[in-house]
Order: C-alpha cells, then structure tokens, then sequence
RNA sequence: CGGGGCGUGGCGCAGCUUGGUAGCGCGUGUCGUUCGGGACGACAAGGUCGUGGGUUCAAAUCCCGCCGCCCCGACCA
C-alpha cells in the first residue's frame, strides 16, 4: 500500500486528555477516529489490525471444531432507541412501550437464539457435541465510554457456543475453549491469566474471565504469586479467621457524637475497626430496600450482595429518605429496629461477639451487639471484598490486588437456554435429555486496544508481527534525486502485493522529509522498517530496522524480498520471527 | 442518572471578568530553497463564535432553555 493513496492521517500532536496509551496512539497513527462518545471508525489501517485479530481468533476456534454461523440481528437504531441500559442483540421479537411510555424493543439474546436453533437442529445424542461461533456487531447503550477502544457503545465481539450431552461433556468443551482462548492471547501477544469470575446472573455453574493486568483496567483481581489463585474480587472469598470467643454481654447504649464514619467511631470509642459493624444500603430494581452488615474495617461486595439477594438487575445505593422510611438512621445504621428491609449479614460478622454497631439514633451506637440477639439476619454470607495482604483461600501465602482488562470469558451455561426452549436430543437410552450448552466471548476491538497497550514505546505502536496491519514500512529517502532508489522501492512494494494479503507491506512514497518518515513509521510500528535510500544503495542494500529491538543492519536487497515474502529460514538469521 | 468542565477556521487554543470591526499556533494551497530524523522563506485561502430565545443602539462576551462532548461515581467483552 502506498502511503501517499492511504485513507487516514497521522496527528502531529497529541490527541488531548487520552488517558489511556492506546486510545492516544491508535488516534494519533490514524488507526482509528473518533465520532462520538465511545463511537469510532475503524480507518483503512486499523480495519486490517481488527481483521488481523479476528482471523486469528477465527483459527483457533476453527482448530478446536468451531463452525462459524450467521445470526439475525435487529437494527441498531431500533435497539440503540429502545435504550435498554444493556441490551444484549438477538432478532427482534416485538416492540411495546414502557411504562414511561418509551418505545421498546424486545430483543432475544444470543444465547437464546442458540438454544432456538438447538431445538431445532438437534435431535439425536449422535450429533453432539456440537460447537458453532459468529462474529456480530453489538450495540450497548453504555452509560460510561471510556478509554478509547476498551470500552464502546459499538463493538465486534465473537461469540461461541458449546453444545454437549451431558456436564461431563461439557467441561470437556470448556476446557478445549480455554486453550483455544490461551492460544489465542498468546498469538495476540497478550499476557493473560484467567480468574474465576461470577456466574450470577446466567445462573451457570463455572466461569472464567481472561485478564490482561494493567493499572487502567476497570476489574480488581485477587492474586497469589506463591499458589497461583487468581479470581476477579466480585467472586474471591478469602477465609476469615473467627474471633476469640467472648460471653455475650448485655446491649448498652453509648453516645457517639459526630461519628458518621466508622474511622471516627472507632477513634472515639478507642477500639479497632474490628470491633465495629457498619451497614450499607441498597436498592433493588423492584424497590426492595436491601442493608448489608459488614464489619467496620471491610467493605461491601455488591456483586455478592447482588447474588444473595438475587437482584438480577442490580442494585443502587438508596437514599436518606428510603433508609429513614425503615426505621435506620443514615450514619448511625443498623438493622436493630428496623422494618420493611432485607438484612444480610456478612458471615464473620454473625460470628463475631459484642460489636458496636449503629442505634438508629443520631449521635448514639449501641456496644455488645451480637447478631441472632439484637436483630435476627435474612441472610447469612460472605459479602466482603478482599484486601491486599489478606490470607489466599488456598494455601499460607497472601493475595495482592491487581487491575485487570477483561478481553475473553469462557462461561458454562448448563441448561438453562436448552430448558427454556425445550432443546432435547434423544440420548443412546432412548430418553430425551436437554443439550447442555456454555458460551464463549471475545471483543475484538478490545484486544487491539490491548495489543497496544502491551506493546508501544515512547515512539509509538509496536506491532507484534502476528497483529501488524502490514509484514513492513519501506521508507524511500531522496526518491527524487536518485531514480534507483525509487526503483528498489517499487520493487519491495510489488513483492510484498505479490506475497499475499498479510505479507503487503506499507510504501511512504510521499514528499516529505526524511525525518517525518521516519517519525511516522515509528509512531505507525510495523515491525519491520525498511530504508531505501542512496546511501544505502551505496552500502550495499536496504537498511533494516526491527521496530521491536531497534537493531539495524544494511542487507542485500535480495535477502529483504525474502524477509517480505516471509521467507522464515531468512527471517530466524535477522530475528527469532514467529511463523504465519 | 448524580457531580465537575468544555463547545470560537481542519486540529489545539486565546478572547468572555469590564459588550463596541474575531485573534494565535499547527495544519492546508501556490512558488522557491531544503532532503538520513517532525526544515525554511514569501504569498494566500479558510470562522453564521454548538443551538434557540431574551436583554441592548450594539452580544463570542450578559441572562434563560436545549443539544453535544470530556472527566469522576452505579455496568460489561
């Protein structure tokens, strides 16, 4: 391709307040352009990358049985109006009006489609285990954008499902999806580690999310560097260790003034953190005022909050009024005397005695609260996040937080989708069984956002070659002075449009000064840059530089149609290059 | 949805407090010089100041509404 016909532009400064590496370089190299919040075209550039990455992912799951599939889609107006907050995009199946008189459109998702189709298709236990995966466009009414291509309103995401007979069946296609999905990273030249992650809302029985660290990333990871745990902090239950046994004492009021937090509460009473409960305050999407206790020096875990009281569609913290409307008194909370709320009681909490929690008076606590005493919980369960430092639920190390991205999760559905839509085959027993299923996504734009934050340096993106847009960047100097130059140019153009489509390399052939060339061939991080020029002509050949190490040597012209073509045997002399 | 900020040539911004002929840098076009590290000179083009209303002799500037974008909190690949 030559440079001077390609449709994008490089940014000569930076683009403003990108807080992300990506999001600034994948801008300024003209990959990509913004048009709106959290919407952006993809330039001739950056649609090879994103081809690039879904070829990839394509192979691997082709390599494991994967057949890919089409699915029906609604229109992404329609849905972009519907304005669901997530709205997973599935054919349409009608539109009504909510109650707030919106216009709404009722959308199946994708596992629903599958387990449509399942019903339809298979019949018999001979035809499983089955696996089918498609590419889709997927529309979110996001309510925060941010980070550039990390998080969208419009993205590709692959999708795959796993069809099995039975659940040994299907952790059997789990665990194949899971090294299709390592592979997969590795290939992308993303270091990745999979953690446990939640299986709340689609009510399976195992899930992995694919993490890549990074400090920008919006998941908190649990890790231990010496056992190797690793979950995302919404599911890591650390164990906690049962204070000492003391007599319950009786319940005596103390007063408190001023101490709305539990850092100034404990200051006052001079007593640990430890020794204090705190309540926290939610509500459901159907208006159930939800407190969760927690003892003082731990914090609430909403996505175990979320599932132990089976609030599907979330929770929101609740407000002064709804807390006073039960009896508690926001500050000085507890669920003692309250009414008309669900309690739910962080398990250490339930067993730890004689703490000082919340009268539900301004200014007053109450010491020697014991719970099954003083107030009687709904539920009992783990509902704190883990800290830095805290005991690994596996073994004597200690768990470190770290941020993550999450660029794959693999899920086990089980058989919820085929109940739901009677997908039964007929088993070798000659009874009807359901298909069990699980589910497989990667969002593709997400990974290239990752590749670069992965790999640049402070001159720009560093393409691993298995990713690059292009094989290599010829750079022509002084052209117009010596013919020869543009003759040898010309030449390792056409042999890399000859070499096929991933071998065509990326030809500046524009008027413009040697060092904005090579300014833009740093900042565009084709892995290999080559340098046509008199002098180098005169010393034998064509500079190469590898954009990864920065080495550079003068060879033949021959040997750099090889590299081009991709010739590895010529490529290992240069570098360790990995094979198309 | 709550809190904060910003909308002025293609891009980045100043001007607004205290209304009075719209400015700077980069980019763009032409010509010339330059040509292995974001070169230089000369000339030129390009803006209904987000939008609707109001105040005023006069609004980029003051007031009100709306729209859009960015940043911080509740979601997900």
């Amino acid at each position: 391709m030559r440079l001077s016909q390609l449709f994008f532009e490089t940014l000569r400064d930076d683009p403003a307040e990108a807080e992300m590496a990506s999001h600034r370089l994948l801008l300024r190299a003209g990959y990509v352009r913004q048009l709106g919040s959290g919407i952006y075209s993809l330039l001739p550039l950056g649609k090879r990358v994103n081809d690039r990455v879904e070829q990839i992912i394509r192979e691997e799951q082709d390599r494991i049985g994967g057949q890919e599939m089409e699915m029906p889609v609604v229109h992404p107006a329609d849905v972009w109006r519907a304005s669901g907050r997530y709205q997973a995009i599935g054919p349409e199946l009608g539109r009504f009006k909510d109650r707030n008189n919106r216009d709404m459109v009722l959308a199946m998702t994708h596992e629903e489609v599958v387990g449509l189709l399942l019903a339809d298709v298979v019949s018999s236990w001979r035809q499983l285990p089955m696996m089918v995966y498609h590419f889709q466009t997927k529309w979110r009414d996001e309510p925060r954008a941010r980070g550039g291509l990390i998080r969208v309103r419009e993205f590709v995401m692959k999708d795959a499902y796993s069809c099995d007979r039975d659940e040994a069946g299907l952790d059997a296609s789990y665990w194949s999806q899971h090294g299709a999905y390592t592979r997969t990273f590795e290939r992308l030249g993303l270091d990745t580690i999979a953690v446990s992650s939640d299986v709340g809302m689609m009510g399976g029985s195992l899930a992995h999310e694919f993490m890549v660290l990074n400090p920008a990333g919006e998941d908190v990871l649990v890790l231990c560097e010496a056992c190797g745990y690793a979950a995302n902090r919404q599911v890591a239950v650390i164990p906690r260790e049962t204070p000492a046994a003391e007599d319950p004492l009786p319940l005596e009021e103390v007063s408190t003034p001023g101490t709305t937090t539990i850092a100034s509460l404990a200051a006052f009473l001079e007593i640990p953190a430890t020794r204090t409960a705190k309540a926290a305050f939610f509500v459901t999407a159907d208006g159930r005022l939800v407190t969760a206790i927690v003892r003082g020096d731990h914090e609430v875990n909403e996505t175990k909050l979320i599932n132990a009281v089976g609030a599907s569609k979330g929770l929101r913290p609740a407000t002064v009024e709804e807390i006073k409307a039960a009896g508690m008194e926001p500050g000085y909370g507890s669920p003692i005397g309250a009414h008309d709320t669900t309690v739910v009681v962080d398990e250490l909490v339930a067993r730890s005695p004689n703490l000082v929690a919340g009268a539900n008076r301004e200014g007053v606590h109450y010491r020697n609260v014991n719970v099954g005493r003083d107030f009687t919980p709904d539920v009992v369960v783990d509902l704190t996040n883990a800290r830095e430092g805290d005991p690994c639920p596996n073994g004597d190390g200690t768990v470190i937080l770290r941020n993550g991205i999450e660029v794959g999760n693999i899920f086990k559905l089980g058989t919820r989708y085929s109940d739901a839509f009677k997908a039964t085959y007929l088993g070798e027993d000659g009874a009807e069984h359901p298909v069990v299923m699980g589910s497989y996504g990667i969002g593709v734009g997400r990974n290239v956002a990752c590749v670069v934050e992965a790999h640049h340096d402070e001159k720009g993106i560093v393409w691993p070659e298995e990713v690059a847009p292009y094989a290599a960047h010829i750079v022509a100097i002084g052209a117009a002075k010596d013919p020869q130059v543009a003759a040898v140019a010309d030449r390792l153009h056409e042999v890399g449009e000859r070499a096929g489509y991933w071998r065509h390399v990326l030809y500046d052939d524009r008027d413009e000064s040697p060092g904005v060339k090579f300014t833009d061939a740093e900042l565009l991080g084709m892995p290999w840059i080559l340098t046509v020029s008199p002098r180098s002509l005169a010393a034998g050949g064509v500079e190469v530089t590898n954009r990864a190490t920065g080495e550079r040597s003068t060879r033949p012209i021959e040997d750099v149609e090889a590299l081009i073509r991709g010739d590895r045997a010529v490529e290992a002399t240069e570098t360790a290059g990995s094979p198309r």
